[in-house]
DNA sequence: GCCAACGTTGGC
DNA sequence: GCCAACGTTGGC
């Protein structure tokens, strides 16, 4: 099975990836997009996933891992709408800036740059591969 | 603080 | 079903 990519975005006021460090694993929740939703739902189990910091110097600065595919999200009244839970991997010893990755261009065209406001999304392995390679 | 993008709501 | 108004997200 190939393992594939994706990109979440936090509000490191929110829940940044000090948090998810401290924490262990976490349950991502509170998904109310339903572009977002489908994404979360088509994650599999050892997915790697990008962990980017939204508004406050916005970066990718962490790998983390699914360890547990969608199911209802807790916190939603609708069961419709889905949560997964994540572990971290390890940290870009490096952020890798909103601003760098706009500057790169690969990845001109990835969801992060072409649809801003989108929470979940897919990224092509050669896409992850180079933000972490930029990260090293 | 401002603005653009986009989703949702509600009047018709 | 269309569209204007409004709210939210997120970059700058």
């Amino acid at each position: 099975m190939a393992t594939r990519h994706w990109l979440v975005k936090q509000e490191p006021t929110a829940y940044s990836w000090g948090d998810l460090v401290r924490d262990g694993r976490t349950t991502w929740d509170g998904v109310r997009n339903h572009q977002a939703r489908n994404n979360l739902q088509a994650m599999q189990q050892g997915d790697r996933v990008l962990f980017y910091h939204s508004v406050k110097d916005p970066a990718v600065v962490g790998i983390c891992e699914v360890v547990r595919t969608a199911y209802p999200d807790p916190t939603a009244g609708d069961p419709g709408w889905v949560a997964v839970d994540l572990k971290p991997v390890r940290a870009l010893a490096r952020p890798v800036t909103l601003a760098a990755i706009k500057a790169e261009p690969a990845l001109r065209d990835i969801p992060l740059v072409r649809q801003s406001r989108l929470s979940v999304m897919p990224l092509e392995k050669a896409a992850f591969d180079r933000i972490v390679k930029q990260g090293t």
